[in-house]
RNA sequence: GGGCGAUUAGCUCAGUUGGUUAGAGCGCUACAUUGACACUGUAGAGGUCGGAAGUUCGAAUCUUCUAUCGCCCA
């Protein structure tokens, strides 16, 4: 981009293409204006203020739940940023294991080469080769939302600091005796053939039917056992029945042998507490290879374990079914018990079921040897730093489920059957014992022997992720110490869906207490999920799920960014329909004209843009006086900066945009610009009037700057215009302004007097249809000499806003043909002559007069009530004496205006 | 079964410690198109705040019960 100064004005079309490509990241980028730096921390005493981004999936690409995440993200560093602190925002990508060794075993496969046929090395080769090649999309999709990140810290979950990093994690926690391995039934994905772990399993309801089998005693022919089970195929696994020791049905059947049907096997009845006497029939089948409580069951009866399904969750008996689908083989042994006459009957049976969350299947609960994480200890401070506030959710809420978690945890499986991640540092000796390193060499060391296997399996990508506040800061280990870490460890603010809380937060804050002796970040904020308008998530599958990129084309990148954060209160879904980005546009051409028109007016007061800075950087807003819009202007400006900078002290995101917006919607355009233009075409000083143009491009900068972390483009832009400005400056390091006390309450100024009369006469002329290109007249009767000086200083405005000629009257007597209204206490009447019917003016100060009577009426009830009296506060009291009496001044000259129309 | 959240205008939602004649955006109605802006302006219609009971001088706001919907965990 080329380095001249900026038009006076901008151009007539807000374009956002063009203004979006002007400022695209690579333009701040170049100019190192996201990045942070620990020195200037130790060296200017700067504030750190840290944030990490989530790391999207590698395999991801941009979704509006990325959108709306990043958004916040970056306008809490950017604000951090303009508020004077050093701000660092830490991007990244993790590795994905399970969907991205999908994706590129779904490549080969259209190849006709499976991950076996190649071995493992040259298979991580063609992932390493599709990551370099697709695996950075995500991060460039990011980059069009303008998201204000010190790219040069981008780290991959892969990468070797982070590897080394994982690896250290894990021997640590192994020393620590946190880490062991171990024969449990754990989630099986028979699709992606590897174990999951708890978090991984969702759970969803499934209709399945509820078979009732009986089973012969050996030693009472004829008589039977009945149970009742979802998985009729695990029958060939059986090893017992077991019955609750309390239940009187079964009591003389502890002991027997039953005979399982087609398997044929005998097996014992047992008494167990765990059985629950009133599902089915009260007996239970033990089926200890599939099922995680059955096992418990056998372990705790001296069981043996068998199995019948294998990892493709294909059958492995030896009674018929070996090779068929699980759920064939379920269909096939319903038939074949109906035939053996086994089969009692059949109900519909609602009941959850667990999925695989990445392949959608059912999780098969298998018994398999993996690598665990004994989570208790960890969960003991994790819960304790949530609990006494050192980490703080917003919406809070969001704590009970955290603790629920932590306070039933249970032990975390992270071995993955899988090629593409880290691999488990365990090398396996000829004896079969295990040696954990960090290296063979090492490994080999502490064996004694070089015949050592290493260990097939790989981490949980979580694994990795839960290290990502340290790792993102450059720990590797126990011992890493550096700048960075010292400075922006903990971080500040964490923005992540509810969803992953159990996942990521909560593994952060037990990996961050763990590693480094202190929590990882300071507030956790929770962001809403976004639907669609008839409340679906979104999902491709639907096709209900816009594509940002085309959004942003259609709309503009400040547009749907603001439109999400203005649409997504704090803790509640959001029902999103493209549509709404007209929100976030109009709202941004809004801006652009109002711009256009200060603009305008400047170029009539000076001579050109060195004439108008000189004046401007002299400039003392607090110096304005006699201009009563322009103080109210400040007084309001500063009254919306101070909830400006409540609502980001309480993270109400969603609250900072309405504000803004409200404000420079409401009051700066539509009233103070109107009051400027008219107050620039009076009879105003040279002086005055470049003073009143330095006033409007004062707030309108101030406006920018608050909106900028919102809107990040427009505001770069137009801030270039406010004064000759070089392209390598940028609003983004601009300081955020701060709301004067002494200004805000100029806000509750004579101008909202001005305002209501305004308004009252255009509400009349509305009403009784003036045409829009008559002048009406208006007689004003001050209630008030204040009211009086009031009116009579700004009768032009009057006249101008509310397209009238204004007259002072004090005559009491009411004008003739006129129709007539009441603001705090000053009457108005707008002469209609030959435009007025009687009988419409009467019926409405007749429904004028009785709404506001009826109002009197409750007002003095409850100031007559003793109870309100007495128990009041003083100003709760006063305020209702205050609108007591105008409504009573009020209500009387409605009454006198009634009475002089019916002589 | 346990926990959490929601229920306010036609639609989507604000309403932070109880003190408003309950607000916004979109939609709707009427009027306005040469001086920033129709991606606009001005005016207006529209709600007994899911239901019931209670606390209180006073409840959209607090308590209890209840209905409906959603999410999480068993």
């Amino acid at each position: 981009m080329t380095d001249h100064a900026q038009p006076f004005n901008l151009e007539n079309r807000y374009n956002h293409h063009d203004v979006e490509e002007r400022w695209r990241s690579s333009h701040w980028e170049a100019l190192g204006v996201f990045h942070a730096e620990s020195s200037r921390v130790k060296e200017s005493g700067k504030a750190p203020y840290t944030v990490l981004m989530p790391p999207p999936n590698v395999t991801g690409s941009l979704t509006l739940g990325h959108v709306l995440n990043h958004t916040l993200q970056d306008i809490f560093i950017r604000y951090s940023r303009m508020t004077g602190k050093e701000a660092l925002w830490l991007p990244g990508t993790d590795h994905a294991g399970i969907a991205t060794q999908t994706v590129v075993e779904r490549k080969l496969k259209k190849e006709g080469v499976t991950r076996h046929d190649l071995g493992r090395k040259e298979f991580l080769g063609h992932v390493w080769q599709w990551r370099d090649e697709y695996g950075g999309l995500i991060l460039k999709q990011l980059r069009r939302l303008g998201i204000s990140c010190d790219w040069r810290r981008n780290l991959f979950t892969m990468d070797e600091s982070a590897s080394t990093a994982v690896i250290n994690a894990f021997i640590t926690l192994y020393r620590d005796g946190l880490i062991y391995r171990g024969t449990r039934i754990i989630n099986w994905c028979p699709v992606s053939q590897t174990a999951l772990s708890d978090e991984e399993v969702i759970m969803k309801s499934r209709r399945d039917k509820l078979v009732y089998v009986q089973y012969q005693l050996v030693n009472h022919p004829g008589r039977f056992i009945t149970i009742a089970t979802v998985r009729p195929e695990t029958i060939l696994a059986d090893v017992a029945i077991a019955v609750n020791p309390n239940d009187p049905r079964y009591s003389d059947l502890v002991g027997q042998l039953a005979i399982v049907p087609v398997a044929g096997r005998h097996i014992p009845v047992i008494a167990d507490d765990y059985v629950d006497t009133e599902f089915g029939t009260g007996a239970l089948k033990i089926t200890p290879a599939h099922d995680p409580n059955d096992y418990e069951v056998a372990k705790r009866h001296n069981l043996p374990v068998i199995s019948v399904v294998g990892k493709d969750g294909k059958m492995t008996d030896t009674f018929g079914y070996g090779g068929m689908d699980r759920f064939d083989a379920r269909e096939k042994i319903l038939k074949d018990l109906e035939e053996s006459g086994n089969l009692v009957r059949v109900e519909e049976y609602e009941h959850n079921v667990g999925y695989s969350e990445r392949a959608d299947v059912v999780v098969e609960p298998y018994l398999s040897e993996q690598w665990f994480v004994r989570m208790e200890p960890l969960a003991e401070r994790a819960l304790k730093v949530v609990n006494d506030g050192e980490i703080r959710f917003h919406p809070p809420h969001w704590i009970n489920t955290y603790r629920h978690w932590m306070e039933n945890i249970r032990d975390w499986c992270i071995s993955r059957q899988l090629w593409w991640g880290h691999r488990i540092p365990a090398w396996y000796d000829p004896e079969g014992r295990v040696w954990v390193a960090s290296t063979f060499e090492e490994a080999c060391h502490l064996a004694g022997t070089d015949k050592l296997v290493q260990d097939d399996d790989v981490l949980d990508t979580w694994f990795s992720s839960w290290l990502w506040p340290l790792t993102t800061l450059g720990w590797t280990d126990m011992q890493s110490d550096n700048d960075d870490l010292r400075t922006f460890y903990p971080t500040d603010t964490l923005v992540t869906g509810p969803d992953i809380i159990f996942f990521w937060v909560a593994r952060m804050i037990m990996a961050g207490l763990y590693f480094k002796g202190d929590v990882p970040f300071r507030d956790v904020y929770l962001t809403s999920i976004i639907r669609d308008m008839k409340g679906r998530k979104l999902s491709k599958s639907l096709g209900n799920s816009p594509d940002p990129l085309k959004v942003i084309d259609t709309y503009g990148t400040d547009a749907l960014r603001f439109t999400i954060i203005y649409i997504a209160p704090l803790g509640q879904d959001v029902l999103f329909g493209e549509e709404k980005c007209e929100l976030g546009r109009n709202f941004a051409t809004k801006i652009w004209n109002a711009s256009r028109l200060v603009f305008m007016q400047r170029e009539k007061y000076f001579t050109d843009q060195d004439d108008f800075a000189t004046a401007y950087r002299q400039f003392d807003p607090r110096s304005v006086t006699s201009d009563l819009a322009g103080e109210w202007l400040l007084g309001s400006f500063n009254a919306m900066l101070e909830r400006y900078h409540g609502a980001f002290a309480q993270f109400r995101v969603n609250d900072i945009v309405k504000n803004v917006y409200e404000f420079f919607w409401g009051d700066y355009c539509d009233w103070y610009l109107e009051t400027l233009k008219v107050r620039l075409s009076g009879s105003l000083s040279a002086e005055d009037a470049r003073r009143t143009v330095c006033l409007a491009v004062h707030v309108l900068e101030g406006t920018l700057k608050a909106l900028h972390p919102v809107m990040p483009f427009i505001t770069d832009e137009i801030w270039h215009h406010i004064l000759p400005r070089t392209s390598s400056e940028s609003i983004a390091l601009d300081q955020m302004p701060s709301s004067d006390p002494d200004l805000c309450g100029m806000a509750e100024s004579g101008f909202l007097l001005i305002q209501k009369v305004v308004t009252e006469v255009r509400s009349l002329r509305s009403l009784f249809g003036v045409p829009h290109n008559i002048e009406a007249a208006l007689l004003l009767r001050p209630g008030s000499d204040a009211a009086q000086a009031l009116l009579q200083e700004n009768l032009p405005l009057v006249a101008a806003l509310g397209q009238c000629r204004p007259e002072l009257i004090q005559s009491m007597e009411r004008p003739k043909h006129a129709a007539g209204s009441v603001v705090d206490g000053n009457e108005l009447f707008v002469l209609l002559e030959g435009l007025i019917s009687f009988d419409k003016e009467r019926s409405r100060l007749q429904k004028e007069i009785s709404n506001i009577s009826a109002y009197v009426v409750s007002i003095r009830k409850k100031l007559s009530n003793p109870g309100f009296a007495d128990n009041a506060p003083e100003e709760v009291i006063a305020k209702e004496h205050e609108k007591l009496r105008d409504a009573e001044v009020n209500l009387e000259k409605l009454q006198s205006n009634l009475a002089v129309l019916g002589e």
